[in-house]
DNA sequence: CACGGAATCA
DNA sequence: TGATTCCGTG
């Protein structure tokens, strides 16, 4: 099969200067080429991800039914695709299958069962990362908030209104269910034993904020020749179902940063989440990710300062709030949300800086 | 089609 | 670790 094609992920611009947080380094891995995506090292989830994002596979991978979810509509062809990515000709749907299994063994999605070809993200696998959480979970303010704050038990203090939306970040809201006990604590919400536990969940949400060396969390655009800087969140344009967000950061969106009509009380984020660091006057943010790769003709409606093909997710205004009903007890609500990153279908199954440059040369059209 | 075990690989 | 491959079961 083809493996020479590009990767039209690396025609993605850099991520612009003005999001590189001042004071803070991504780890390592962030940066490294088999952390982008487009690389081969890409994991399923992620491209998944991407698929799922792109107008042009709606008849091959869909969003569909609960937030989160989303069902494979033609398995071949996404195993297709997932081959070309890896560089495995031989890939098949049954191959596919057993990877996505691998990922509902680890929970990462789950089966909804029943349901053919039908699969659902369990979003608190899948870290959000986003500067003013990050900065959030270091602060003061959050440690002290709620049941994060560690060692006594799971009953939550009173959260502040801040705390309670960060929260909600972090825990899709689920009505009660004291039926089932197996509910897992959301991120925020575990209790880890022993002295480390701050540290710990430091980690356990933010895991790159410690030691641990490769967290799920989706791959940053930090490639070679990028300006580091994270992905932040790259508009997931084909809006999965997710929940909204009280305060119009929704992870999903281009921007989750409180821009002009933010309702964000302000002393969440430092001002040096803001390039221009004018607290008061939260200055627009020019688009941070809208990086969407590629074909050109994809970028249609683009615009400086626009996003392109900012699609708001079709949720109704209410969230399908139930309890977790379709899986025998396991988790199937989802937490959390993230995300980051957007790219493409087929590309490069070796990244280089070289085949970037490439690849620009080559622009136009893959596949 | 869904699932699991196990070996294997990078 | 995150798959891939093979094999087997239901």
């Amino acid at each position: 099969m083809d493996c020479n094609c590009v990767s039209d992920l690396l025609l993605t611009p850099p991520v612009p200067a003005l999001w590189t947080p001042v004071g803070f380094a991504f780890p390592d891995w962030a940066y490294k080429p088999e952390s982008s995506p487009g690389s081969r090292q890409i994991q399923l989830w992620h491209f998944i991800l991407e698929l799922l994002q792109k107008e042009e596979y709606q008849n091959v991978i869909a969003w569909q039914g609960d937030y989160g979810e989303f069902v494979i509509k033609d398995p071949d062809e996404v195993a297709r695709l997932w081959g070309i990515r890896k560089c495995k000709p031989h890939m098949n749907y049954d191959k596919l299958s057993r990877a996505l299994r691998y990922y509902y063994n680890k929970r990462i999605l789950h089966k909804t069962k029943g349901k053919r070809f039908t699969y659902k993200f369990n979003f608190s696998k899948v870290v959000l990362v986003n500067y003013p959480l990050l900065e959030m979970a270091n602060s003061p303010f959050l440690l002290a908030q709620s049941s994060f704050n560690g060692g006594h038990t799971h009953d939550c203090s009173p959260l502040t209104p801040e705390g309670k939306t960060l929260q909600s970040l972090f825990s899709t809201p689920r009505l009660p269910d004291p039926g089932n006990r197996e509910i897992r604590p959301s991120l925020f919400e575990r209790q880890i034993p022993g002295t480390e536990t701050e540290k710990l969940r430091l980690e356990t949400t933010f895991p790159f904020l410690g030691s641990a060396k490769k967290p799920l969390v989706p791959s940053f655009w930090c490639g070679p020749g990028y300006t580091k800087g994270p992905s932040l969140l790259t508009s997931y344009s084909r809006s999965p179902p997710f929940p909204d967000y009280h305060w119009g950061f929704n992870p999903y969106l281009p921007s989750s940063f409180p821009l002009t009509n933010s309702k964000l009380p302000g002393s969440l984020y430092p001002p040096h989440f803001y390039p221009n660091s004018l607290p008061g006057s939260l200055t627009p943010i020019p688009t941070p990710i809208s990086l969407l790769p590629g074909d050109p003709s994809e970028r249609v409606g683009q615009t400086a300062g626009n996003f392109p093909r900012i699609c708001l997710p079709p949720y109704p205004g209410s969230l399908p709030l139930r309890p977790a009903k379709d899986t025998t007890g396991s988790d199937s609500e989802l937490e959390i949300t993230d995300l980051s990153e957007s790219s493409s279908e087929n590309e490069g199954c070796e990244f280089s800086p070289r085949g970037a440059a490439v690849a620009m040369e080559k622009l136009g059209v893959s596949e």
